[in-house]
DNA sequence: ATGTCCTCTCTTAGAGGA
């Protein structure tokens, strides 16, 4: 079973990348994150007929995050991390596929630092925290999968020196990402490639794809039940060249059957 | 500071976000 994240930066203004991406690789199940869309104008009816089921969790302009699914109709758990009922952002939603809770999240990204949207990003990872550590105790096979706005290490940005003070790379973030591995989390790309330069995102700005300067910030992180399982991972990397494209790529995991 | 690309609107240019 292939399992992939995607930041498509625009659902409908990228759907032609998005359904040749899906036509070509055929995962079984898709996150999708920063939408930029409202409910009402999500493309259910062009995925349907890609042969993808969803749940979505949409807002105007901004975020907005979604799970696909080939073989039938997700079952949504939750959408909206819990902890903040005055958090109004789309940026997380639950659904059980098969055996799995799959966590489809995209993290403030927290620029500029330092500033109240820092201090939002700082918040929302301590709420996923919380919230992680109760996953995990259920003991069940859970994925978060998304954008977490965080290069763990330097081995995950091209110009480490230059991203010191970025809210993507700030000690207090990958702090907050290293805790949350630490309940008990695989980071899958890393498990598989301890050593690799592995990027996710390529900047559209001075040629950064052109020239491999790019960072590693979406993620797959596996509880210990699905962590087993893990057969191999990678990035679909030539998505990235497309016209018309993302300034992210698909990052996948392929799992064993059960 | 800049670069680019997305979305939305006090809309066809500019603002805000990333």
């Amino acid at each position: 079973m292939k399992i992939a994240t995607y930041n498509v930066n625009g659902v409908n203004g990228r759907l032609p990348v998005l359904l040749r991406w899906l036509a070509e690789q055929r995962p079984d199940i898709v996150c999708l994150q920063e939408l930029k869309s409202p409910d009402e104008k999500f493309p259910e009816k062009a995925l349907l007929d890609a042969g993808y089921q969803a749940v979505w969790h949409g807002q105007k302009s901004w975020n907005g995050v979604a799970i696909l699914y080939r073989a039938g109709q997700p079952a949504e758990i939750r959408r909206g991390l819990p902890g903040d009922p005055d958090d109004l952002h789309s940026r997380y939603i639950e659904a059980v596929i098969e055996d799995i809770l799959i966590v489809c999240l995209y993290l403030p990204n927290g620029n500029p630092y330092p500033g109240p949207k820092f201090d939002y990003k700082l918040e929302w990872f301590k709420r996923l925290k919380v919230h992680a550590k109760k996953l995990l105790a259920q003991n069940v096979p859970v994925i978060l999968a998304g954008d977490f706005n965080v290069m763990p290490t330097e081995l995950d940005v091209y110009k480490p020196e230059r991203w010191i003070n970025d809210a993507l790379f700030r000690i207090e973030i990958r702090d907050a990402y290293k805790q949350l591995v630490n309940q008990g989390w695989t980071d899958s790309l890393r498990k598989l490639y301890p050593e690799q330069v592995i990027y996710t995102f390529w900047d559209y700005f001075r040629n950064a794809y052109a020239r491999n300067a790019g960072l590693r910030i979406d993620h797959l992180l596996l509880s210990p039940q699905v962590s087993k399982r893990l057969l191999s991972a990678g990035v679909d990397r030539h998505v990235r060249g497309w016209e018309k494209t993302s300034d992210h790529a698909p990052v996948w995991i392929q799992l064993t059957d059960i």
